[in-house]
DNA sequence: TTGGAAAGTCAATAAGACTGACTTAAGCTG
DNA sequence: CAGCTTAAGTCAGTCTTATTGACTTTCCAA
């Protein structure tokens, strides 16, 4: 019986509670990004502009070549995103002063007030959950999802982590 | 101070805080659709396979509009997506005994081959995760994320949990 | 000074989604 | 029975996000 871990994990370890776990991911993930898509339809954006935005705003004089890595997209899928969202002035394209060819970015003013916007709907969601769900879930939640993570990303949340701290 | 609600809530509901969860999200679910996709790679399908058959699967039987409502795309957006499916002999279409409008869809024998080797590298993504993070915190992951859910989606959840239990 | 790295661009392609319009078949209801 | 509604399926066109591949410009560094 107890041939794999104690009885206790055996528990929630079976392949019914996984399903529901995997599903629990999927419909969540769906309410977790419709706030800011609800946002965004209405403007010339989606969601590639939305992970732009919120990862600038985090790191600002982030490179291209970092975002391209942290986002997981091609320099190209990249730069047609960037390039819209200079060209109506919400981010704004700096030369490094050490080196020359790497371009940082950062929000302009206007840039800062969609990302406001954007990611004060996304806490709202945040927010009422981690509510609904006390302290102790939150921790468990924050766990569970760090161990879901491929080991470089994790290293980049990380990374982001002490920044933002 | 005090003015929201309890010390000891306040101290997680930092902006900070719910920035890192949305991050964490945001990493995580690149992780957890991360094997999946690799699978399907070679393969000529993609995301919207996989979600169709892990439903069917989940729920043999069920009809289109149900799957349409469960995936939260359109008919036309299914439709070509079970149409390979069919084609290739993955799903079976039957006509519905009660109602002989409704299309009710099961996995095939490949079908379900394939489901098992999609959902067998996601549950062990899973497996790891819920191991590495104890039982304890996988019950908060749990209550976090149903309440990040739409009320709608909620429901849908659960139905199919009675469905699997 | 030359090789390689960072950024940017052009072109072609694909998956996955959308809207809108329409057909067919079948159920339901007055 | 006639007529409305519902479930499914299809055709056509569009959009966003992504891809690969090839190529240029700029510039750092050995």
């Amino acid at each position: 019986m107890a041939d794999v871990t104690t009885g206790e994990k055996l528990l929630f370890l079976t392949d019914e509670q996984l399903r529901q776990g995997i599903e629990a991911m999927f419909f969540a993930y769906r309410g977790f990004t419709a706030d800011p898509d609800r946002i965004l339809a209405g403007m010339a954006y989606g969601r590639a502009h939305h992970r732009a935005i919120h990862f600038i705003n985090r790191a600002p004089g982030t490179t291209v070549n970092n975002l391209l890595v942290l986002l997981g997209v091609t320099k190209q899928s990249l730069n047609r995103v960037l390039r819209t969202l200079i060209e109506d002035g919400l981010v704004e394209s700096r030369v490094g002063m050490a080196d020359k060819r790497e371009r940082h970015l950062y929000l302009t003013e206007a840039g800062q007030e969609l990302e406001r916007k954007l990611s004060d709907a996304q806490r709202a969601r945040m927010r009422a959950a981690y509510r609904a769900a006390g302290p102790q879930a939150v921790a468990g939640f924050r766990q569970v999802l760090e161990a879901m993570m491929d080991t470089e990303m994790r290293r980049k949340y990380h990374a982001l982590k002490e920044n933002g701290a």
